[in-house]
RNA sequence: GGGUGCUUAGCUCAGUUGGUAGAGCGUCGCCCUUACAAGGCGGAUGUCGGGGGUUCGAAUCCCUCAGCACCCACCA
């Protein structure tokens, strides 16, 4: 160290791979559990500023927790996420010319691995860049086999407790994906669309109308009704009769339900009850018939030969057409309609009736509500409560089949007749049914949703179902540390199994924090070109990768130039390298109460000049040419040295009490001001001049070296949880320690006695008038 | 339609139980003082979104209005 300058990339190199041989990340075996449980970043995924913040959040806290002495678990792993991998994949093949259905399950499945193996370790790579203290050596992944035991167990048990269920029912269908989703992986969005008003004409009366307006006129098809409100003075004398549907022809019932809103479109509604998730319900109130026009890709099925395998869209046209032909098209109008979209493939989803599987939520729901009504699981911020009960006091059944192949296949297996048999295999189903092997079984196709095995990661990972010392050590976990937009897919579905299967909670709070936006605001996305990749920001990245990077392989190639001047204006000579440090160091001073942060790279900046600072402190120390007294012979203490000492009691007490709250704002900003402020500014200038002194006794200025180490040591470990490199460098340098921080206790507080603050302070104020007169009065 | 959050210095944000407005970045002035110019010292900048109320005292508590953001929901 001595006379370099500091170099991230040079520290930051060395340490992790030292850590991670030296088993620092293990358990320790003794002392209090603390465990985390890395919220599975997706195996073929690569690092974003989201992961790196909550990377930094989970890491400070328990390289913390190791400091204090507790038996601290930072689980690793990663996810298989069905539906985002699949689609990664299936795109590769499709550009090769090969499709999955050409390739067939086996083979496709293998493909899948194949792109596993090749791109899984880019994030665990990118996550030790972090420095990020996660127990390797019992990483788990989603789809390994000690995880699908207890996927399996998980099913079989709800099954047999009558918790999961197998139901015709109607659902979200993405139609390019050909898959149903659950009702969290459909996004709607605004959209404006057309109103159209039908003439729909009564069965008895050909010369009466009913005008019903429509968004999908191509829904006709599958009508089985028409409703009104029977409040409805306009129409309330139909209700019993019939109308005639247009195209087809079919004769309907004329239905009367409150659920008709009378002001909307002409109070007239007509009935899809298999292409509509309201008219489904009205469909099964009213008894009225099912009639699916569609077939898995939403194209007009056979029994229409009309419009037979027309895409939704085409047959819109076409009927549209042939009801003006007919004379029974009214008017088209603009209309603003909230869409459903797939979330992933950002398809128009399809209400759609199918088979699927289902997790009846509601028991497990209640329970889940009632412990965190009791404070047995705690928000961070506290009114993230308030969303969890909203959504889980009106919670749906879970659809948890897929139609994918990428996932954990569900363990059930049909006969000739459709029975359902649900078991571990097929061997162990026959013996349980007794089903002898005469009769064929066949498993059944579909994989389940990948926040089936994601709600399990918390006892999954330990190694349950086993009864595993892991399992009993440290479930229940310590702290969640997650996003809010996960609160539904993951947080609430954790609580309900964790409470299901192992009868306690999953983990004791829930830190949740915001989202990671650019310096204006903006979300990050590829899309909008406004992407920092973490990575960038430890290394530096010249200004044409990084455009290269932001403008290449877009979905909307016409932003491109936009992009590319945007990204020349904010960052005309690229981007420097912070290093990690700095990185940590600011995601951790921008963690504050939970609102979204915007990330400005002037932050990153000013704190790898932090890390500077810190280094040239190290480098004055290490210069001194005094000896430092003696342990053994009592140390001066001047009012000035028991002033820092207790100035760094003061920190250690807060950024403790700021740990324990999650304030990592406060906890930074605390050492911050402490380190640059009080130690170098005051007790480092002031040690300067008493050093130079001629006044002083040399044991005095022997004892000035001891405390400056003895502060900084103590500085040195504090700082580590936020900055581990820097810190280990400086301190294997200067402290001539064989061991890692990682395995050093944090400082306790010094207790100095000291009551002569205001005389300090009193002095501080003085030299500070002194300089402003000075610098007012322009004297040299 | 329901819910949540936000509005404080040019920018990004703190402000913990109500007690004379803070930080970083930027900006201005002076300094290459042998740890650090990625630095030191000093300065300037705010009717704390608008209005009303409670109080000796409000950025902070209450009411109200406005704007912004997000989440949930079946208006065809």
């Amino acid at each position: 160290m001595k006379n370099s300058k500091y170099d991230p990339s040079n520290i930051e190199s060395k340490w992790y791979k030292q850590w991670e041989e030296g088993k620092t990340f293990s358990p320790k075996g003794e002392g209090e559990p603390y465990c985390i449980m890395i919220p599975p970043p997706n195996v073929t995924g690569t690092l974003h500023m989201g992961h790196a913040f909550q990377i930094t959040l989970m890491d400070t806290l328990c390289r913390y927790h190791r400091m204090l002495g507790y038996n601290t678990l930072w689980q690793a792993g990663t996810d298989h996420a069905g539906i985002a991998t699949q689609m990664v994949v299936e795109r590769k093949l499709t550009a090769q010319g090969i499709s999955r259905t050409d390739l067939g399950r086996e083979k496709f499945i293998d493909q899948v691995w194949g792109w596993k193996n090749q791109s899984g370790d880019i994030i665990t790579k990118q996550l030790r860049r972090m420095g990020a203290s996660l127990d390797w050596d019992s990483e788990r992944f989603t789809l390994d086999e000690g995880l699908s035991k207890s996927v399996k167990k998980v099913f079989i048990d709800l099954y047999d407790k009558g918790l999961i269920y197998r139901g015709k029912r109607i659902v979200n269908w993405d139609p390019v994906l050909q898959t149903a989703l659950s009702d969290l992986e459909v996004i709607s969005s605004e959209e404006t669309g057309k109103l159209w008003k039908i003439k729909y004409q009564l069965e008895n009366n050909p010369n009466e109308y009913l005008e019903i307006a429509t968004t999908r006129p191509e829904t006709i098809l599958g009508d089985t009704a028409v409703a009104v409100n029977p409040e409805d003075e306009r129409y309330k004398k139909y209700i019993g009769q019939k109308v005639i549907v247009p195209i087809i022809g079919r004769s309907v019932k004329i239905i009367g339900d409150d659920h008709v809103d009378m002001e909307f479109g002409t109070g007239c509604l007509k009935i899809t009850p298999a292409h509509d998730f309201n008219d489904y319900k009205l469909g099964e109130k009213h008894n009225l018939e099912f009639i699916n026009i569609f077939d898995s890709l939403a194209r007009i099925n056979s029994s229409f030969p009309k419009y037979k395998n027309l895409d939704r869209y085409e047959a819109r046209k076409k009927i549209l057409n042939d009801l003006k032909n007919e004379n029974l098209l009214l008017s088209e109008d603009p209309h603003k309609m909230v869409v459903p979209r797939g979330d992933r493939s950002h398809a128009v989803i399809e209400p759609y009736i199918t088979d699927q599987w289902y997790v009846k939520v509601e028991p497990l729901a209640s329970k889940a509500i009632e412990y965190v009504k009791d404070n047995k699981i705690k928000f961070i911020p506290k009114n993230w409560e308030k969303t969890y009960f909203e959504w889980m006091n009106n919670i749906e059944d879970w659809c948890i089949s897929r139609q994918l192949w990428w996932g954990h296949r569900i363990p059930a297996w049909y006969d000739a007749n459709n029975n359902i048999y649900v078991g571990n295999s097929e061997k162990e189903v026959r013996e349980k049914y007794e089903i002898n092997n005469d009769i064929a079984l066949t498993q059944d196709e579909d994989v389940l949703d990948t926040w089936f095995s994601s709600s399990l990661w918390p006892f999954s990972t330990l190694g349950w179902p086993d009864e595993t010392e892991r399992v009993k050590t440290f479930y229940p976990t310590s702290t969640l540390i997650t996003g809010f937009d996960i609160i539904f897919f993951w947080v609430a579905r954790m609580i309900m199994m964790g409470l299901e299967f192992l009868n306690d909670v999953p983990f004791k709070e829930i830190y949740v924090h915001g989202l990671v936006r650019d310096a204006s605001g903006n979300k990050m996305s590829k899309s909008k070109g406004n992407i920092i990749d973490p990575i960038d920001l430890i290394d530096g990245i010249t200004l044409d990768k990084l455009i290269e990077k932001r403008s290449s392989d877009l979905m909307q190639p016409e932003m491109e130039e936009k992009i590319i001047k945007n990204t020349k204006k904010e960052y005309p000579n690229g981007i420097g390298s912070y290093g990690t440090d700095a990185l940590r160091f600011t995601f951790a001073s921008l963690a504050g109460t939970g609102r979204d942060i915007n990330f400005d790279l002037k932050r990153v900046e000013g704190y790898r000049n932090f890390c500077n600072k810190l280094w040239n402190a190290a480098r004055f120390i290490e210069m001194q040419k005094q000896e430092e007294i003696k342990n053994s012979e009592d140390p001066v203490f001047t009012d000035i040295d028991k002033w820092i000492y207790k100035r760094l009691d003061n920190s250690i007490e807060e950024t403790k009490k700021n740990y324990a709250i999650y304030r990592f704002d406060y906890a930074a900003r605390n050492l911050y001001e402490f380190v640059w402020n009080d130690f170098c500014n005051w007790y480092i200038e002031i040690s300067k001049v008493r050093l130079l002194s001629v006044n002083i006794s040399e044991k005095e200025k022997s004892s000035i070296v001891f405390h400056l180490k003895k502060i900084f040591y103590q500085i040195i470990l504090m700082l580590h949880p936020i900055m581990p490199f820097i810190t280990e460098e400086i301190h294997k340098d200067m402290f001539n320690n064989d061991n890692f921080i990682q395995n050093l206790e944090y400082p306790k507080k010094n207790n100095i006695s000291f009551k002569n603050d205001g005389k300090i302070n009193w002095m501080i104020a003085l030299i500070s008038e002194i300089r402003k007169l000075r610098s007012e009065s322009n004297v040299p």
